[in-house]
DNA sequence: CCACAGCTGGACTGGCTAGTACAGTCCGCA
DNA sequence: TGCGGACTGTACTAGCCAGTCCAGCTGTGG
């Protein structure tokens, strides 16, 4: 019954598994992946995996949480110190370059999150938990600009903010479907316009 | 080999069959409807299948393109005569009171387009072509807002039409993860404001 | 009323799946 | 050295899956 690992042992089979699941279930699909593709990649064998999960649902979940925790570190690390418009911009800018040139897959978070909301609760969660997470880094930074008197203080930063994640969301979703960046950066663009309204 | 039917019974027999794929891939997920779920579903059987489609894949195409026009239809009913921004909210606020009442489900293309983008290319052309349709009422509707001088001459009604759609999906990946239909709304009221931007 | 192409029912195959059972091995600790 | 709990390898089960096969039904043109 999904017991802990009380071993440094342990620890490194359990992680072990996980991460090769995040990153098959990330690369082909959660539904897609088998658990003997994960165990083969991981190294592990059946009583592994059910010594430490209580069954495929829980070992989903996990790998749903480790691969937001993994992008929320990415995401953090461009948008954690963005504190003037031409600084979000060059950020997005880099976004949109580097999910181009990774081939317009889904977004890394919202493809785990259409493909498991409807199917298991716990890991829905975890990916609600990260698009709140990624809206806040954009309210956070709407918020320093506007602390810095760029943006004009009736701007909604909250509101910007889901606006902002919805069009980038959007935007990676009609990208992946055309095989074609623009729609991402028209998308993104668009995002921006809509904090430029509030510009002083 | 994926013959036509060439009778109005064998044409009916397909049309039964697709017509319950497209409505159990659409509720389930494709990858999580077996082929023995859609003919139970069909009252069809194996042979059946096989006697109209090569396999699986080509199911699935034929399914995916006949939900697209089902949706489409839709949304070219509510769109179509739209020429006025006061329609336009009307009808994506009209949109968004069904989406929510159908319990925040992903979008009925995009889910699919999602699903399918990485691993079947002729259902992927299918549900891009659908985007390209949908985006194409947008922009019909901002054109001919323009035309009756309620949009600046410059608005450029393509680039809207696609930044609204982005909204939108996007709203609607967020409202599914969260289960909330408020991201939809402020993505919808966003997209919105970028368009009134060009209001004369 | 027969021929025959189009269509249909459904049993069957082989391979894969999640999950179980069990016989071990490893290792800190006394 | 040997006890015991943590951990591991692997064979196994039962069920499901896509896809095959073929015998038989249907209904239309001659």
């Amino acid at each position: 019954m999904s017991g802990e690992p009380k071993t440094g042992r342990g620890r490194a089979s359990r992680e072990r598994i996980v991460e090769r699941a995040a990153e098959l279930f990330a690369e082909r699909g959660v539904a897609a992946t088998s658990l003997d593709e994960v165990l083969a990649a991981a190294r592990a064998g059946k009583s592994q995996l059910y010594h430490y999960f209580r069954g495929r649902d829980e070992l989903v979940a996990a790998a749903v949480g480790l691969r937001c925790a993994q992008v929320l570190a990415g995401l953090t690390q461009a948008l954690g110190a963005v504190a003037s418009l031409a600084e979000l911009e060059q950020a997005l800018a880099g976004f949109a370059d580097e999910y181009e040139q990774m081939g317009l897959p889904g977004c890394p978070i919202g493809s785990l999150a259409a493909e498991v909301a409807e199917r298991n609760e716990d890991a829905r969660q975890r990916a609600a938990a990260a698009f709140d997470a990624w809206e806040q880094l954009f309210a956070d930074a709407l918020e320093r600009m506007r602390e810095r008197g760029e943006l004009r203080a009736d701007a909604p930063s909250a509101v910007l903010a889901t606006a902002l994640l919805a069009s980038i969301e959007g935007g990676m979703a009609l990208s992946q479907a055309r095989k074609d960046a623009a729609s991402l950066r028209i998308a993104v663009e668009s995002g921006l316009a809509q904090a430029r309204t509030y510009l002083n």
